[in-house]
RNA sequence: GGCCCGGUAGCUCAGCUGGAUAGAGCACCAGCCUUCUAAGCUGGGGGUCAUUGGUUCGAAUCCAAUCCGGGUCACCA
């Protein structure tokens, strides 16, 4: 249990034993750092007790302080300033801490649990690359998934891959016009890539049809349906779905492309999934549940044989889930699709990564299914996060601005070696330990620009800033490791010291202020983590991190490791920054960014 | 128009289950490398927390209204 837990409950057995019969509710036990301004640790705020109790906080403050105090142990004195009780923490405490938990490879982690939660996340679809927007839904999957493990889940990564419907056979029918039989292995072009181009070509060759009818006399809207490459698509569509053997072989044909260059991306990316689904497998799951939930009278036919959902008791819209002639639409084979992974996997809990202009559609996904008491409904989480917008306004595909995914990377890893050389610190490396590093670097800092905001708010990209590998940057927390490393290395030291390291160790003198803020938020590691899991928020290990690297950086000016006043400093500011290292490295890992041991 | 989300320093963001004088980073200014990596550290300037009213010992945080920005309300996915 955190110190801070440990004083909430403290706190609420003190106040039980001073003021029997007194019903005091736990929320109004309120603990917090107390501020750098003030003398102590820890904070207990009185005035929630002063009504309950009425009482004055000082005199309140001085009974709650003294038994505190006497009964815990672990505190070394109280001060009573303006309504707050500042605790200061024996030093004792810090340091049994350190001696326990130095180099324990899996602090802040909770014991395993067969909780089973499955991450949905990236979930592309197969006509074009992916951009720069992408990129937040995969890191964000990737980082959540790791960190609900980390909490002790049962965890599977799942991708559902859009792979079919008419945005494929636009690239399809493309190709087919105009590529003249290239691939990639003869153009040399990544395989999502080039079928990227062929999109892109469909809406450029659209777009002159159209212009074409409308010269000739038509009106616009007409003319969109009319245009022939577009019929060309849907008929391609029709062709696919009634299993054409030409259409399907071109169709695997070009996502095997897709799939290739995908995989190059999330192998380059350092993600992964456990679990594959193909739309082309799913689309036409979900209307067995309609009919169960006509039969269950949840749902309603209209004269025309369409089936409907009323979400109006849920201030909601009545929903179409299947069409007239029988055929489905998005949401009813997202259904299907939910139950799948329910009963593939028995999921208490299935988070999705999806971009928040799909907020009302998860909404309904999950009410559909709770009318229809299917019990996958109760676990699904929409990870919501907002969309990244350039300085500019939204990416658009059509408008050309939308930043490619692996430009991106390789842009930021160039930058790292820009950096790097300039810095000039790394003579003896080989030219391979060289290439790991700007990799480690720029997609390090890649990952940290975009993890470190709240998921839900939108954010903007600027491509000037997002370079900055200074300040609140994935570098900055490599920066303090390298740091780190370098000075073990110098004492010989390995990065996770046998158990009887520090046996010896024995404190006798007072910890600095700059040793106890390191100690200090070490100590609160694993409240952090928790919330990052509790609250679907991966930023916040990003804040973490940066803090504790901060403090270190300070702590690493104001005292020296290696040439420390005596062997018990010594020995005590290399626990501290053993443990350092550790933690930012458990916490950046959990958000697939590497830390050099030397950069 | 209905519903949802946001508005905090010049810019990008923390803080939001009410608690001490609202914090970081970037940018700007002034210092710090014969001492463990200066991709760093120390200090400084910079705020009507969108506006107004309410709740209370106390409001950036909760409530209401207003203004501004975005999303969504498809037999598209």
């Amino acid at each position: 249990m955190t110190l801070a837990a440990q004083i909430r409950m403290a706190t609420e057995d003190a106040l039980k034993h001073l003021y029997p019969g007194v019903e005091i509710p736990v929320s109004s036990i309120n603990v917090n750092q107390v501020k750098p301004e003030f003398t102590g640790d820890y904070t207990v705020v009185l005035f929630p007790f002063v009504k309950l109790l009425r009482q004055k906080p000082d005199e309140l403050g001085q009974q709650l302080g003294n038994y505190l105090v006497e009964k815990t142990g672990l505190f070394s004195g109280f001060e009573i300033v303006s309504g707050f009780l500042n605790l200061t923490v024996k030093d004792s405490y810090w340091i049994n801490f350190l001696l326990n938990q130095f180099n324990n490879p899996h602090y802040g982690e909770k014991p395993k649990h067969d909780r089973r939660i499955m991450v949905e996340y990236s979930s592309p679809n197969t006509n074009k690359p992916l951009h720069f927007g992408h990129l937040r839904n995969i890191f964000l999957g990737y980082g959540m998934a790791e960190i609900l493990k980390a909490n002790g889940n049962q965890v599977v990564k799942a991708n559902l891959i859009n792979d079919r419907g008419i945005h494929i056979c636009k690239s399809m029918i493309a190709w087919q016009r105009y590529a003249d039989g290239d691939t990639p292995e003869r153009t040399g072009v990544k395989g999502d890539h080039l079928v990227g181009e062929y999109y892109v070509k469909f809406n450029n060759a659209y777009k002159e049809e159209v212009q074409k009818l409308v010269a000739e006399g038509m009106d616009e809207a007409t003319a969109e349906k009319e245009a022939p490459i577009m019929k060309e698509a849907q008929e391609m569509l029709r062709q696919w779905e009634a299993g054409d053997h030409e259409t399907r072989s071109l169709w695997e044909m070009m996502n095997g492309w897709v799939y290739k260059g995908f995989d190059v991306s999330y192998r380059k990316l350092g993600v992964d999934f456990d679990k594959v689904y193909h739309e082309s497998d799913t689309y036409l799951l979900g209307k067995t549940i309609v009919e169960q939930g006509l039969q269950k009278g949840v749902l309603y036919k209209k004269e025309d044989g369409s089936v409907w959902v009323d979400l109006t008791d849920e201030g909601l819209d009545h929903k179409l889930l299947l069409r007239g002639d029988g055929t489905s639409v998005y949401i009813t084979q997202d259904l299907g699709t939910a139950k799948l992974k329910y009963n593939d996997y028995k999921l208490d809990q299935s988070v999705y990564v999806i971009g928040d202009e799909q907020n009302y559609h998860m909404q309904v996904l999950k009410l559909i299914l709770k009318k229809l008491a299917e019990p996958c409904a109760d676990g699904i989480y929409h990870l919501s996060y907002g969309m990244v917008e350039l300085p500019t306004g939204r990416m658009k595909s059509r408008e050309g601005t939308v930043v490619d995914a692996d430009d991106m990377v390789a842009e930021m890893i160039g930058l790292a070696q820009e950096q790097t050389e300039q810095a000039g610190k790394t003579e003896g490396c080989s030219q391979e330990e060289l290439e790991k590093l700007y990799e480690t670097i720029g997609l390090g800092a890649l990952k940290f620009y975009l993890l470190r905001v709240d998921p839900k708010k939108k954010m903007i990209f600027d491509p000037k800033e997002s370079i900055d590998l200074h300040g609140f940057t994935a570098t900055f927390i490599q920066y303090a490791h390298a740091r780190i490393c370098s000075i073990l290395r110098k004492e010989n030291m390995p990065l996770l010291p046998p158990n009887n390291k520090f046996q010896t160790f024995c404190c006798k003198e007072a910890i600095f202020p700059a040793e106890k803020k390191l100690v200090l938020t070490l100590e609160q590691y694993p409240e952090v983590l928790e919330s990052a899991a509790a609250e679907y928020n991966p930023s916040l290990l990003c804040n973490y991190s940066f803090l504790l690297a901060q403090l270190f950086n300070s702590f690493y000016d104001e005292h020296s490791i290696s040439k420390a006043e005596n062997e018990e400093k010594k020995e005590l500011r290399l626990m501290l920054i053993i443990m350092t290292a550790k933690t930012l490295r458990h916490a950046m890992h959990l958000l697939g960014i590497r830390l050099p041991e030397k950069m």
